[in-house]
DNA sequence: GCAAAAGTGTTCTAGTTACACCCATGC
DNA sequence: GCATGGGTGTAACTAGAACACTTTTGC
């Protein structure tokens, strides 16, 4: 069957940059390895074509869930993109989402068009097909944009963490050195994070306090005013 | 003739939402009334759909241009709506830009599909078609979050303009007051706007000197790790 | 001379930065 | 007992906030 159109129209795709971080705090990127043509074998962020019948959110979450097998995480609408000449096939218009995810929940699992999935370091990341390159430019300055002035980075975290945990995280996605006490009081006045009375296992050094970040209170405080910056 | 293609697609459209300010430096949004069905008579912001030879970017200024007269302004990628009844007639997204003019550069001048062009207060909008009330919604908060971090103010005003109108640009949008001797010396010590020796004329009160603000100057400052902020 | 907006510094307060040592644990 | 990261407070500095009167012009 095919579908008639009186006027041509370009074809429309999502796109994910998908943020996740080692166990050494450092930044990794999730992609996938094509399984079919154009770029066949090159790497490439998930995504595909939208459906009809879905919203651009849906389609990203879909494809997120079918390619990786990643699902329920932050995930938010980053740029779209449109150079004529972006895609070889035709003219394709993908409108790019960004969602930070916590390493350690998920096994990754390639399927459907993807024929490999994997976390790559932000600074090493191989050639990427289509304008992924740029795309992911866009999200990397964006993630660092957002992240001192919106609590996202917990995002990144499992839900305990310690204060040494999260201070990594804002170095690593800054790349800028932090001085640990005043990262501390800062984060701390905020009265953002509950300490939940448990202590960090299996470290062969005086282990840390655990954390939690309590979006409920930080909801109460943002109508109240609050501006959450680190 | 027809375009026919093996999948459906959706349609994809740019809209824009133009601010420009008023004499009393009241922040003014430019609507269309259009002249074609659905809606036809609503009001409604600028745009059209794009053609397969045009990038997003280049639709939207041609959308603008074809329907308001306007040319050569500030523009810049909003956000991507596509819900899927956004529109009544078929599955339509579109990617929304905001323009940010000087009011006193242009006459409107309504063309194509649409009946006619005018400018609204902010603050007295009236009912518009589709989705637009949303995303003029996006397009204010994105303005006012973005004003105080990056000097796109100046696109509002003439090119030559007195500290005062500066400051009620602020003000209108931000929607606090300001205090006269602090916002001065902030924005002078920043060297970034010139003093062109010039005065204000024809008013009865003490004219104001105008400046112009350096955009080169802005440039360098930038890459040299300067941040502007209000 | 009066109305209307332009122009101009200082003091006080709050927030940010810089900085060094002891503590608890595993091996 | 030693290596490793965890945890803690204060002083100096800087940036932001509050605040009122004189000046210049047109009518």
């Amino acid at each position: 069957m095919n579908y008639s159109y009186k006027y041509p129209k370009p074809s429309v795709t999502v796109d994910c940059v998908v943020f996740g971080l080692d166990d050494a705090q450092k930044l990794k990127i999730l992609l996938i390895q094509r399984g079919i043509s154009p770029y066949e074998g090159k790497w490439a962020l998930p995504g595909g074509f939208i459906k009809l019948d879905e919203s651009i959110e849906a389609a990203a979450v879909r494809e997120l869930k079918e390619e990786t097998g990643i699902d329920r995480v932050f995930l938010e609408q980053l740029y779209t993109f449109g150079e004529v000449n972006r895609d070889p096939r035709d003219r394709i218009i993908t409108i790019a989402y960004y969602a930070l995810i916590n390493i350690g929940e998920y096994t990754i699992q390639a399927r459907t068009d993807a024929r490999n999935a994997e976390w790559f370091s932000a600074k090493e990341l191989p050639d990427l097909a289509f304008d992924h390159q740029k795309i992911l430019g866009v999200a990397k300055q964006r993630l660092k944009g957002k992240l001192r002035y919106q609590p996202i980075g917990f995002e990144l975290l499992p839900t305990k963490f310690t204060l040494t945990q999260l201070q990594k995280l804002y170095e690593t996605v800054l790349e800028q050195k932090l001085d640990k006490r005043n990262f501390r009081n800062k984060i701390l006045k905020m009265k953002l994070l509950v300490d939940i009375e448990e202590m960090q296992a299996g470290v062969s050094h005086r282990p840390a306090k655990l954390y939690q970040f309590d979006k409920n209170r930080y909801k109460e405080l943002e109508q109240a005013g609050f501006n959450f910056e680190i």
